[in-house]
RNA sequence: CGGGGCGUAGCUCAGCUUGGUAGAGCGCGUGCUUUGGGAGCAUGAGGCCGCAGGUUCGAAUCCUGUCGCCCCGACCA
């Protein structure tokens, strides 16, 4: 009975075990419409703390928010030849704008009678909208830079969607910038880059690889993008964020200009970044196990659970001291919020099933307190990262919990870098990497290699081992990987290696 | 859009071959007993058997059509 209680193992299904995680610890759920999510509130909790997050990081390096329309007509996403040649295959459109009643039944249909004169996409990413408006916005040297971002939904129709991973409506934030120079541009591009690194790193415990992507790789519309890339458990490189130089390229399509000081008219260079509610499924992929998920600390929708154990005559007495512990632990601070605390005071279930319900539900902290115990002065504090549990004085609980918390953010971190690090090889010959990229579904690891810089090469290798290059690391793992070589695939020079990986 | 599978209770599924009153487990309600790693007993509620036609005295079951979903490929954050 106990066994259809949890979920697939990774080992068993880990397509599986994605999936069931994501359900059983309440995250979210398909919706009616394919490829459509809901985010209930225990998953919706971990987006507003990323949001939060990088919320106050995008404002202390000067960015404003601003809300642009989910609407744009169709002619816009045209103006940018490589951007529609992106985004066209995905789009949904709106041609009417009206229902009626079915003349010939029951239920609506579209009145013919109320079609659109230009239809509207939903967007797949606000680009065109942003510089139709940046066109009256921009004048002057003296406008710029511009820098805004926004926190929205956008629609890509996606026909192999995974909740969180891939999804059609996906929450996210992007960021819109205008600079007067290239340079500029490119600082700001690589200022949002190491944002996004520190915090995959520091909040989602996440390391990550930053890189460029190969052109073949890149943005649609972009001069250049800049990435980063996590490791999952099954091997795979998951794209986390994006950065985007977008050069003069939507300056040029929507005429955006401006007067330097010298008076003469140029076009703005732009940028674009963002990141989305795929970091959730980022992060269950990297840290979650075999017993549901796992959360860090920064993230968590909550900290601790304090479990009361004991009915009857006992129960008073330990309300009394489970009301106290939570009361104090939500007057503390830790990483400058108050602690989240839950107080799971059923009656009707038994204190196992509330272990095990809130590990399946990713809390990092228990703390058990029962009769025993508090004959003793204490309480029993367990961890979702395993361990044995501890026994922990009353009057030490709130610097425990403080130390413990520090000490999952610290440790989760350290067990996905050595994953990645355990999966990361070096290969340089074409039979060693085939085979690295052999196993039917699974990943492979990210493969250090030499390329030769051509489109054909890396579409050759794709072709073969379905293994992409996942960035170009700005700085080496190793500094040896920066010493030229020749191309795993080709035998031409090679500057230095690139990351290859199967991808999400 | 190709290849494979599946639609029966909130969930996971049995029943279909061979037509005859709609089933199980989990979950849910109620009552009693239980509480230190997924409690027990009792009792109840819950179904247009995906949808539409057809065959038949009679269809979850046979036939035709249709819609939807999942998996594997091609495309993608």
């Amino acid at each position: 009975m106990a066994k259809d209680l949890g979920v697939t193992s990774r080992e068993e299904n880990y397509a599986d075990w994605y999936n069931e995680v994501v359900k059983r610890a309440d995250l979210a759920d398909n919706s009616v419409v394919r490829g459509c999510m809901v985010i209930k509130p225990h998953g919706y909790a971990i987006w507003e703390h990323m949001r939060d997050a990088l919320d106050r990081m995008f404002k202390e390096t000067g960015h404003v928010n601003a809300y642009f329309p989910l609407l744009i007509p169709k002619s816009f996403l045209s103006k940018e030849a490589e951007h529609v040649d992106g985004f066209a295959k995905e789009c949904a459109i709106v041609t009417h704008h009206r229902l009626m009643n079915d003349p010939n039944g029951k239920g609506v249909v579209v009145d013919p009678e109320a079609k659109l004169e230009e239809e509207l996409i939903i967007r797949p990413t606000s680009e065109t909208i942003i510089w139709h408006s940046y066109k009256n916005w921009i004048q002057s040297y003296r406008d710029l830079p511009l820098l805004i971002n926004q926190w929205a939904n956008v629609m890509r129709w996606e026909l192999r969607p995974r909740l969180f991973l891939r999804t059609a409506e996906f929450l996210w934030q992007e960021g819109h910038t205008a600079h007067a120079t290239y340079e500029e541009a490119e600082q700001e591009t690589l200022t949002i880059l190491e944002i996004y690194k520190r915090f995959a790193e520091e909040w989602m415990c996440v390391p990550v690889i930053d890189g460029i992507k190969s052109d073949g790789e890149k943005f649609a519309g972009a001069d250049h993008t800049y990435t980063i890339e996590a490791m999952t458990q099954d091997f795979r490189a998951i794209q986390a964020g994006t950065s985007h130089h977008l050069g003069q390229n939507f300056a040029k399509a929507f005429d955006v200009t401006f007067q330097s000081a010298e008076g003469k008219r140029e076009y703005v260079y732009a940028t674009s970044w963002g990141v989305s509610t795929r970091l959730i499924g980022t992060m269950i992929m990297a840290h979650s196990d075999d017993n549901g998920l796992v959360c860090p600390p920064k993230l968590a929708p909550i900290q601790v659970v304090i479990v009361p154990i004991g009915r009857g005559d006992d129960r008073a007495a330990v309300m009394e001291a489970t009301d106290k512990i939570a009361a104090d632990l939500k007057a503390t601070t830790w990483s400058g919020l108050p602690i989240r605390v839950k107080v799971d005071d059923r009656e009707k279930e038994s204190p196992g099933f509330k272990y095990n319900y809130w590990e399946m539900r990713g809390v990092c902290l228990r703390i058990e307190i029962g009769p025993r115990d508090l004959a003793e002065g204490k309480a029993v504090i367990a961890s979702r990262l395993g361990g044995d549990k501890k026994e922990v004085q009353l009057d030490q609980i709130i610097s425990t919990v403080a130390t413990e918390l520090d000490n999952f953010q610290r440790a989760l971190y350290q067990r996905a870098l050595a994953l990645r690090e355990a999966n990361t090889h070096r290969v340089d010959s074409w039979e060693e990497f085939q085979t690295a990229f052999a196993q039917e579904g699974g990943g492979g690891g990210f493969i250090l290699a030499h390329w030769d810089g051509t489109q054909e090469t890396e579409d050759a290798i794709s072709a073969a081992t379905k293994a992409t290059i996942r960035c170009i690391p700005l700085i080496p793992l190793d500094p040896k990987d920066n010493e030229p070589g020749v191309c795993v695939y080709s035998g031409k020079p090679s500057q230095k290696r690139v990351i290859f990986a199967k991808a999400y």
